[in-house]
DNA sequence: CATCTGAGTTCAAATCGCGAACTGAGCTAC
DNA sequence: GTAGCTCAGTTCGCGATTTGAACTCAGATG
């Protein structure tokens, strides 16, 4: 093996595996969609969050559009595009990790529940017949696709 | 909101968001332990490969653990614990963003399936009435825990 | 003994991340 | 109409991190 894998988990990595990134669509799927409203959430120094934005934009996970409220200024807000909104089970396997492993003595600090039905979510891992897999992976097995050069 | 957000996420990321962290964890998962086979496999820098490493022994994630094979001198090899691997949902739910959305001509480069059933297996957001979701968050609500101080 | 392998170290150069201060446009109150 | 406020960035200097390549060192191999 002289070439890194390739893999979909390094094509990803490579647009939302900065050290920001996913903080921001944190925020966003939050609701959160001003810069300025963003950094605080964050914390994330300015310039850092400025290019950030701008390569989640590039890569079609957000959009950047101007918008005007009544009688204020014109605005700009980040929303998330159709591919951004499907970063949903990442954020969410990434928090429940952490909920697990990392929450403090008071408990996970955020919820997510189905809406409607209010039953709390999980990302799990499901099979095409339906098995819902345990979370470890050990009843996964992985296979390289038949092409394997490149 | 003067302090950033308190989130699971986040405090994950400070574990897994490395650079190379997440590409160290996939050929872990695929099996590959040895230091050197993990450098040629993700082409991380080996200096850097040795600080993340490290890093995710002190999470607890990974375990060093030094074999020996039969009349072969001693090797170190990278094991996943139990917490490194509930990591499983957060590389797999990577990788379909990856195969949606990033993958060349070929197709997407690798293949998960459950093992015994065959089935190709997919991360899920699956709520505990036994709803599966949509990927794209739109039937979730979120809120913040009761404590929402810190 | 000379060589190979595995698992790191060390190094200088380039890049990146950081916080704080600054810019500049548009609105609002005086 | 000008002083001040808000928003969305820029700019800047410094320090930390990353990178690729070369080097080390111990144990096994020929």
């Amino acid at each position: 093996m002289s070439q890194p894998r390739a893999c979909s988990v390094a094509r990803t990595l490579e647009i939302i595996g900065e050290r920001w990134s996913l903080l921001v669509l944190r925020e966003v799927f939050l609701g959160v969609r001003r810069f300025d409203a963003i950094h605080a959430a964050t914390g994330a120094p300015r310039a850092v969050l400025v290019r950030r934005l701008h390569t989640l934009v590039a890569a079609g996970v957000l959009e950047r559009r101007g918008y005007r409220e009544e009688g204020a200024r014109a605005r700009e807000e980040y929303r998330l595009t159709e591919a951004g909104r499907d970063l949903q089970p990442v954020l969410t396997a990434l928090m429940q990790w952490g909920d697990r492993y990392l929450a403090g003595p008071e408990g996970p600090p955020l919820h997510l529940s189905h809406a409607g039905c209010e039953a709390p979510v999980r990302a799990r891992l499901v099979c095409e017949h339906g098995h819902v897999l345990d979370d470890n992976g050990r009843e996964l097995s992985a296979e390289p696709a038949a092409h394997t050069a490149t």
